[in-house]
DNA sequence: ATGTCC
């Protein structure tokens, strides 16, 4: 099978047994050592029973990223910020044959500036106070988040006919929940109730927690539709949803308490979104029955293969070069008018999506749908006089909207 | 990751 399990137990780490990894990627895959130092931490924290690590695995502030961990009790610290981050995607009503690149990057460009109809409304309809932080949905944020028109490049032979239009126009939008899933966790880290400790199951500070978590996962998949239906309306069409799958939560589960993250919830014979970088392809993938031994996991993305930093100088400072960042092999853009995050995002920074999604494959977690080929990225709009940002978000009042819920 | 630290 190739899964390797080994179970640790060292002296001096006390009187709990540390949990059991499982592995789920391949030598192919390069994993550096501090990741693997936080997974060994991560597998002695309060009440962690089973750990499972995925081939995008890449170090994190608050542990590695790319796992998924059964405990006994609950870490808000793993989920960190972005409570209820994840991919969805949707299907467009427009043929890849009546895309006109150039046209439709000057009207994407204008995404964050499409209006939102009734913000609380949306609210409302997805069991949420009308009031919770509506200025921010419809917004991508920054870091890894993008929303991706793509086309499809290859159906995998076997896989779910019927399900995927191969003619069709998609979008693939990775975002949270914003400032309400950060501002949460500055609530929980203040008051110290965010800490390697962890929470007891069904103490005061777990019911908080996980009541607002809950609302951010909520807001964070509405967030997302709201981002494809902008991007719609830019291009003049409409969405469909196909997949809406989050990688930064928890389930409760009888036997614990899995923590996503960075770790795509898998359900047996969902879709999952597997995101490549600017310049590779995305994958769609079905996890197959086999993702009850990852706990209902798998990978999410590429995952970085170097850090934010180290990017800056890996980039060429001409400007020629940069340019080159914001193509791609298909004749593909990217919309980056923020330099430095157009560097730290790089393709380059990334690791192999499709030698991580066979890493997936190997381990019979998933077989393959289609891969998806990068047509337009949107991840950051400027006004070319101003240097702002080109959002329609109205900011009035914006202090304590969202902070004392 | 963060209506991004003033």
């Amino acid at each position: 099978m190739g899964i390797l399990i080994e179970s640790l137990c060292s002296p001096e780490a006390g009187t709990q047994v540390p949990a059991i990894i499982r592995r789920f990627y391949t030598d192919k895959s390069w994993v550096e050592g501090e990741t693997l130092r936080q997974l060994d931490q991560m597998a002695r924290l309060n009440g962690a029973m089973t750990l499972a690590a995925f081939p995008d695995l890449h170090p994190g502030k608050y542990g590695a990223t790319g796992v998924a961990l059964l405990a006994n009790r609950l870490h808000p610290l793993l989920i960190g910020n972005d409570i209820g981050c994840g991919m969805s995607l949707f299907m467009l009503d427009l043929p890849v044959r009546k895309l006109r690149i150039d046209k439709a990057e000057l009207r994407l460009r204008e995404l964050e500036m499409q209006e939102i109809s009734d913000a609380g409304a949306m609210l409302a309809a997805s069991g949420l106070p009308h009031d919770l932080f509506p200025e921010g949905l419809g917004t991508i944020g920054g870091g890894n988040h993008f929303c991706e028109l793509q086309a499809v490049d290859e159906m995998f032979a076997g896989s779910s006919e019927g399900v995927l239009d191969s003619q069709a126009l998609y979008l693939l939008v990775h975002s949270g929940s914003r400032g309400l899933g950060a501002s949460v966790f500055a609530e929980f880290l203040v008051a110290g109730e965010a800490n390697n400790e962890g929470l007891e199951i069904g103490s005061p500070a777990y019911t908080r927690w996980k009541n607002k978590h809950d609302q951010c996962v909520k807001w964070a998949s509405l967030n997302r539709r709201m981002i494809a239906e902008r991007a719609a309306k830019a291009l003049h069409a409409d969405c469909t949803l196909i997949a809406d799958v989050p990688h930064n939560v928890v389930r409760v589960q009888p036997d614990g308490i899995v923590h996503h993250k960075g770790a795509a919830v898998a359900n047996a014979g969902d879709l999952v979104p597997v995101a490549g970088s600017r310049a590779s392809l995305s994958y769609i993938v079905r996890a197959r029955d086999e993702v009850q031994q990852s706990l209902g996991a798998i990978s999410h993305g590429a995952g970085r293969k170097y850090d934010r930093a180290s990017m800056q100088g890996r980039i060429g400072k001409l400007r020629s070069q940069r340019e080159q960042h914001l193509r791609n092999p298909w004749g593909g853009r990217a919309i980056c008018d923020d330099r430095a995050l157009m560097v730290e995002e790089a393709a380059s920074a990334y690791k192999d999506s499709a030698q991580v999604v066979a890493d997936l494959e190997a381990h019979h977690l998933i077989d393959p749908v289609a891969a998806m080929r990068p047509l337009l990225t949107y991840k950051k709009a400027m006004d070319q006089k101003t240097g702002g940002s080109l959002k329609n978000d109205d900011k009035r009042g914006r202090k304590g909207h969202y902070e004392k819920r």
